[in-house]
DNA sequence: GGCTTTCCTTGATGCAAATCAACCGACCCG
DNA sequence: CGGGTCGGTTGATTTGCATCAAGGAAAGCC
């Protein structure tokens, strides 16, 4: 279990910038920040932190993939949280961490110091204004969550989360998601298991079953390509192209 | 389909004041939301707004229960929120409703006009602080829900439910939640069933099991006795006495 | 090279919840 | 009063996914 720290970098330079809570800060606010921050990487597979630990300092997802998950006492595991770039961890004013965080992929993590951090909140509104609209951002894909996980088939769950990678994968190569897209799975098959309330089992041979429909191809255990990426949403489930809210 | 209004009432004398978006504004602030707001009240079984259509106001429940449901085309209907007094409704710098929005039982509201209130938020920083931490507990709520529809059985999905309930009829008595509980269901069995992810014929089946079990006693379809609310807590397959989080 | 471990696939079987269906009681209304 | 609707219960049957079980491919390591 190795864990490394990097240098404190330029926030000017930063890849995620534009998205996180950070986003609408001045040159000043970003100097105080830079006071307050420092980052950490992780492994795929390391523990960021427990549930129930003490947690003193928040943070926004950098580089990778981290995941929030509850455990029942028998072992039953379910995702409720799948953290990318810009997004952020931890609850101001909470002192202690609500939920396991993993690194699902290598990870990178800017983290800022609690205390300072809810004092430049209680000086900066604009800080609390952004971490709003991500908390509610966020509330609304924890919606769309609900629907999959209460009515949703094995097999549009799949699908489901398929096309929230291949949309992303499309955005970072700053294309509409339409068409072929081809894309790395950054989970395994037991993660997305946790993410969809589902047996390992079952994911592989819903996987398996789209594939032999041709509404994916498979290089590798975890390269996808999405031949058809309307196709693929018409097994979703979901109406309509998209649910274009404002 | 009727809807009546109310006449505008005083904030100071307000049974949520405690609770809502409003509970730290000063006087002045409070005349300022007095001249963006109105109330409206809604009989059990009406319909507040559906799924994408324009929404000029956002809302504090007052009295009663409000649902936030999305359907999909074949007519599978999920419960996305269940909304209590002080709750919020609506999401401001948003015009359209995202989800179909339904008096559960008889329901008042508190609505401000979306303009002046977004306004007000640009110009209150602790409006948007407090509507911050309504948000971050709704989404910790979202994500307790994550974990029910994902992996709890039948029979923990109902314990929970009833649960919440029970627990908010103790509070409301000023009591702790413990020992022997009653109070009345609002919800029919079907929106249970849209709240659990089941059918109602499971829902129905599930209560009588508890009933033959003894976790509970029915008089009649709706009210509720718990006389035994650890024993209740011990069926929802969530550990420990309660997640206690700062 | 052979060993283990991790991740994944596929098959056989079981079971919890969905589906299909009948019926009950309360209430409303012509 | 009889008929309709609404909310709820219960039974019979089906089915989608979990569970149990075996084995394959790739990577790391002695």
């Amino acid at each position: 279990m190795r864990e490394s720290s990097s240098a404190t970098q330029d926030c000017g330079a930063c890849p995620i910038r534009h998205g996180a809570v950070c986003s609408r800060c001045d040159a000043e606010e970003l100097r105080q920040l830079e006071e307050m921050k420092y980052y950490r990487s992780y492994q795929a597979g390391q523990t960021v932190i427990w549930s129930g630990d003490p947690m003193d300092f928040v943070a926004s997802v950098v580089f990778g993939i981290a995941t929030l998950t509850q455990t029942m006492e028998d072992g039953r595991r379910q995702m409720v949280g799948l953290l990318l770039p810009s997004d952020f961890v931890g609850r101001p004013g909470r002192t202690r961490a609500a939920y396991d965080v993993t690194a699902a992929t290598d990870l990178v993590m800017c983290c800022f110091r609690r205390k300072p951090f809810e004092a430049m909140m209680q000086a900066t509104p604009h800080v609390v204004q952004r971490l709003l609209e991500m908390t509610l951002d966020e509330l609304d894909a924890a919606r769309e969550w609900l629907l999959l996980l209460g009515r949703k088939t094995a097999r549009e769950k799949i699908a489901s989360l398929l096309a929230v990678f291949a949309r992303r994968s499309a955005m970072l190569d700053q294309q509409l998601p339409a068409g072929s897209i081809m894309f790395d799975l950054p989970l395994t098959r037991e993660q997305m298991a946790d993410y969809l309330g589902l047996t390992l089992e079952t994911v592989s041979r819903q996987i398996s079953a789209l594939r032999r429909d041709g509404q994916i191809a498979l290089q590798g255990n975890r390269r996808v390509t999405v031949p058809d990426f309307a196709a693929l949403l018409a097994v979703t489930g979901d109406d309509g192209p998209d649910g274009l809210l404002d």
